[in-house]
DNA sequence: GGATTATATCTTGATATCAAGGTATGTAGG
DNA sequence: CCTACATACCTTGATATCAAGATATAATCC
């Protein structure tokens, strides 16, 4: 008896014409997500980053040399809009962990590259992340992990296509 | 070969040091999170609510009459800090849908109740929410959506406990 | 090549959130 | 009763985010 099955305990004494079995899934996720993220924030605060702030460095850092990426593309990995973005790149640029150069092929535009310290740092913020997130998963098996990870990918796919 | 599929396959590529099995996981969480809110949010817009009016709104609506809870019990209902709450609470005073009574067991603090219009709204609200839900979860069957529940409240439970 | 449409990014304005600290009221010990 | 501590809530200041719209460049179509 959890926090969310308490919560669904209460609606079907409140309301018994509503199934709200559904609100139990995606509640646990929400709760999951907002404790997982809470836990993940400890360890990028020791290296001076955000959410935020990792998110970009990561993402340019898994792309492989030459570690850059234009902000369009950034956008669509990171799940943010062209104003956060944009916020997200200043901060990083004044932090001297990116560059901004002019993208030759297109003149509209700008890449984002990491620059050494970037690099360096991220290289050493994600080991700590990773070990951070093992910590996190501990409480399931491989086993159970992988069945999760499963369900997860599904659920995904099903609410994402549009 | 979804979107974290794929990220997890850059790491493996730049970072084969690395084990991000559980990235994968944590990952999912989140991008399933964010996406799930979106689309609820999209229901709640209907109704002039909010995540945040709407996570109120409904936490004393499902507590039963008489629909009143200190600030305190709906922090920590909501997972948010006490400056949030009072921030919640002013905008949805200022919308007529709760009151702020003074609390006669504690001069230190108030109840909040829903307003008749609070209650009506609400009451409406969760049940077009509930729909929504029940559409997002339609890509599981029942019986995976029960397992999901079962790994997610485990994985929760390794979490939250500290 | 000029007009139209599309794309890439930035700017603006409104909200939401948190952390840290402040104020008022309650509680417990001597 | 008075002091010390605890609790409940609010205020402040800093960020992060989004939606909508602005600007500049590219691509396409006659």
């Amino acid at each position: 008896m959890d926090h969310v099955d308490h919560i669904l305990k209460q609606w079907r004494q409140e309301r018994p014409d509503l199934d709200v079995a559904p609100m139990g899934t995606i509640g646990r996720v929400k709760r999951l997500n907002h404790t997982l993220m809470r836990a993940m924030e400890k360890t990028w605060a020791k290296y001076g980053l955000t959410d935020a702030g990792f998110d970009v460095l990561a993402t340019l850092r898994r792309e492989g040399a030459p570690y850059a990426l234009s902000p369009s593309d950034l956008m669509a990995s990171t799940m943010v809009t062209s104003g956060t973005m944009t916020h997200r790149i200043h901060q990083l640029e004044k932090s001297g962990l990116i560059e901004r150069v002019k993208n030759p092929d297109d003149g509209r535009g700008f890449l984002i590259s990491l620059s050494q310290r970037g690099f360096d740092l991220i290289d050493e913020a994600v080991a700590a992340h990773v070990e951070t997130q093992a910590q996190l998963v501990s409480g399931l098996t491989d086993e159970q992990r992988q069945q999760l990870d499963a369900l997860l990918k599904q659920f995904l796919a099903g609410v994402e296509q549009e």
